[in-house]
DNA sequence: GAACAACTGTGGAACGTTCCACAAATGACA
DNA sequence: TGTCATTTGTGGAACGTTCCACAGTTGTTC
């Protein structure tokens, strides 16, 4: 009839992409019998299978993801939202649960939104839209009456100690009481009184870091006032104002590492030394601590190890079961800027 | 008849998410006016219009994503491919590159490689599947052979100097050879002649300032030879050894902020002062130069810029312009590590 | 008030898979 | 050789959209 188009024996014309029509037709089989051979199915006879992956392969099919999980109705992916893109702390977790993902043969999409509430949640409606499985939510400051619809719809893992949990979402955290008190403990063995706490923002692991900054120094018996900064220079002001230097602090556990290499600098500038005037105790043991001279002394938490477990919850979750609560223990690795001559 | 479920009129069953049908029968209206409604075209009485999205509203309808881009043969979402999710200067440029597709109107999902260039085709490949409409590639190293065929399917740009461009793909990077020849020229106007370079990976970006600081010392005629050494404990041990110390460098490039950081820490922990027994200059002014002592004298490259035009230009390509080659200007910022007295 | 154009709205066929209820071929057994 | 079970393979209906060719409805104009 004069068709400018291949067209074949079925009225199906084939066009761009090769389809899984394509494969069946050149294999000379129904598509379904494809589709069960790509996905590995029992019931097809060894030969034919190996004939249709031959025609698939040299035909360059790959078999479309849209079409497939709208048929399926799962789409095999999960999703991690990071609440910062440029934190360490954040990628080193995320990096946790995306080689725990590929053990199981799913795989990760990122997004991130800088920290802001507002981008967090489009985010997490984004991921959700394009058809996440599951979500794991990275120390991200989400609301958590969002949180709580999202976990409605599918599975939710928050790493990183939330706001309010809403039971439905599981949970990973750090023990940030121990960790305080780790650090308050070790600064209080090497001889220091005056430890104060240079404190972060008024999210939940800093304010859990506080709070144990608070008993600890009470359980030891260490003399009352119990210093808060909320920045670095006041802090070294404070020992270099006359007036106040006999009762400044000789210690500091600051509540991140980023924060505990500000104050660093600020002490360095200041002339101080490190840990003679001012020892410092940071959070996280990121890479930024080795780099630093002296060394800071931090609390480590197994991030990577904190991702596969993240991860792991979310699969059980995949497959019914409830959500947990994970807590993982903390140890302080100590360097130079509390034990003197130690680089 | 004693169905179990509820059947509406045109013998659509109704259940779990609600679709487009749903939202058609309670709004009394087809299915086609309610996509029509919805993405907003013109050929819609205003009231109508209104009712419908007031309908999805209530029934809280959401497009679904698989079935859009099936039917629509597109998906409106770009793909990031970072080489490494812990490098700051690859996050600094993934986060330019989302905020400008955000308000193009494009949404950006991410994936990255650990360095590892199995993992990046592989990544790369998932992004087709999971079809996206381009890719931007972050200082990938990938093999060229990929990047082409990729880009035979999609317009691909990438980010960073790539080792060999095929000239089907974008590509957008700083200008090496300049950077380098800033970090030599402003050592030498401080009055050293004795310049090394710390280099790094044999990647098309460390090469290129490796040849710019050789091309640099020959133009400024500074003695040879022109030192280079690939780790920092070689070289404070130079400087260290009574053999080679006479003609060891009082100052040196490196290749980028962390490398210059790890030879800060070498330097300091041998006793030298910085900057008067070693400067030292970075590439890439991280935040890590501000938070070491002394400062880092660092290259600084426009991340965010690069993003934004990264994006800009793949837009063009999506429009069917053909790639650009686009190179940026890096500028000295000038700190304590080649500075002294400027912290 | 007939003819025609401009608006509004509709139904059904894609899109490329999977899933399900069957059909056809093969084999086993009496 | 007929019966029945098992293995292989099939066709068509989903999945939830968009797109296209049309059908109604209004309004305008002579």
């Amino acid at each position: 009839m004069g068709l400018s188009q291949t067209r074949a024996t079925n009225g199906h014309v084939s066009r761009g992409k090769p389809t899984i029509i394509d494969v069946a037709q050149h294999a000379g089989v129904s598509k379904s019998l494809v589709s069960l051979a790509l996905r590995g199915s029992s019931g097809v006879k060894p030969e034919t299978r190996q004939h249709i992956l031959n025609v698939a392969q040299e035909l360059g099919y790959r078999s479309n993801t849209w079409a497939r999980n709208l048929a399926q109705g799962r789409s095999g992916m999960i999703g991690i939202l990071l609440n910062d893109l440029s934190s360490a702390y954040h990628t080193d977790i995320a990096q946790g649960i995306e080689a725990a993902a590929t053990t199981v043969g799913l795989s990760a999409i990122l997004t991130h939104g800088h920290r802001d509430e507002e981008a967090l949640s489009a985010r997490l409606g984004h991921m959700q839209d394009l058809g996440a499985d599951g979500i794991i939510v990275v120390s991200a400051a989400l609301n958590p009456q969002h949180l709580a619809t999202a976990a409605a719809r599918l599975p939710i893992v928050v790493v990183g100690r939330p706001a309010a949990v809403p039971d439905t979402v599981g949970s990973v955290w750090n023990n940030d009481e121990l960790g305080a008190r780790l650090a308050v403990e070790h600064l209080a063995g090497l001889g220091h009184t005056r430890i104060a706490h240079l404190s972060g923002s008024p999210r939940p692991a800093s304010r859990a870091r506080l709070a144990s900054f608070h008993t600890t120094m009470t359980d030891l018996a260490l003399p009352e006032p119990h210093q808060v900064f909320h920045g670095p220079h006041a802090l070294v002001h404070a020992m270099g104002d006359p007036a106040t230097a006999r009762t400044a602090p000789t210690a500091v556990f600051a509540s991140n590492d980023r924060r505990a290499a500000k104050l660093h600098a600020a002490a360095l500038d200041a002339g101080l030394r490190i840990p003679e005037d001012l020892a410092i105790v940071g959070y996280d043991n990121t890479e930024l601590a080795t780099l630093l001279r002296p060394q800071l002394t931090s609390i480590d938490q197994p991030r990577h190890e904190m991702g596969q477990r993240a991860l792991h919850m979310l699969v059980d979750m995949l497959g019914g079961q409830p959500p947990r609560r994970d807590v993982v223990e903390p140890r302080l690795i100590a360097r130079g800027s509390t034990i003197p001559n130690s680089a």
